[in-house]
DNA sequence: CCAGACGTTGTT
DNA sequence: GTCTGG
DNA sequence: CCAGACGTTGTT
DNA sequence: GTCTGG
């Protein structure tokens, strides 16, 4: 699944891969954890690209208690056409996130973070869905959520689940505000290609949010 | 009708 | 064990 | 995802 | 908001 990652990318990459209209103030992230404020982008009603500022956890516009975005960190691709929490957000207000990596813990023999990259390091760009939650004295909380799917076989050993990886030629239908139909979506969902990522284990630093180093990506040789 | 849930993960 | 916070 | 808390009272 | 369960 995707409960970690990290962002890493100079902003001319971003503006580049992603096309934005203006060069992004963003700063490297080497450890960023669930309920963080995390830049993502979106697509305006023009067409028009942007970078914007949401908090990682979905909080749904009915949500009376925010904190119930502590949990939905992660919307399976499976069932996010069907989700109460997740349906009208799948069809109207998907985004991408923009990454370098993410982290992945074993659960077999001893608990061990590994780190996954594109194999060229390259940018990544998970597919997430946002949300707008209008607070008691009404200003607004937007969020986010990543979806996941089944692990390909390089993650497998690690874990069974793996965010959604989309392709730069896959950017402009996820974005799309006018599609709204789940059949032109769901074959996006596939794991993405073992062969163009790459993973390696890495020290347990990472296992706490507070550690933020470049030594959180770095491998372990043992 | 109203009340209560609405999610994922991993582990057993 | 289970929930909250980062 | 993992780490860390997990409680009440009264007083400053 | 919308669906499920009682």
């Amino acid at each position: 699944m995707c409960g970690r990652f990290t962002i890493i990318l100079p902003p001319e990459v971003l503006a580049e891969i992603f096309g934005l209209p203006e060069l992004p103030r963003i700063e490297a992230r080497y450890n960023i954890a669930p309920t963080q404020e995390v830049v993502v982008i979106r697509q305006n009603a023009e067409g028009l690209r942007q970078l914007v500022t949401m908090k990682w956890g979905l909080i749904p516009s009915w949500a009376k208690d925010p904190h119930i975005g502590n949990k939905l960190i992660n919307a399976r691709c499976e069932s996010v056409h069907e989700k109460p929490a997740f349906r009208q957000a799948i069809c109207t207000r998907r985004c991408v996130i923009p990454a370098s990596g993410f982290y992945d813990w074993t659960h077999t023999d001893k608990k061990i973070p590994f780190y996954v990259s594109m194999a060229d390091g390259s940018p990544m760009a998970f597919a997430g869905i946002w949300d707008s939650w209008k607070a008691p004295d009404g200003s607004r909380l937007e969020s986010f959520t990543i979806l996941t799917t089944n692990a390909n076989s390089l993650i497998a050993p690690i874990h069974d689940r793996m965010p959604v990886i989309l392709h730069p030629a896959e950017f402009d239908l996820w974005l799309d505000r006018d599609i709204t139909e789940p059949e032109k979506l769901t074959r996006l969902y596939q794991p993405y290609p073992s062969d163009l990522l790459r993973a390696w284990p890495v020290s347990s630093l990472v296992n706490s949010p507070r550690n933020e180093t470049p030594a959180c990506i770095e491998q372990t040789v043992s």
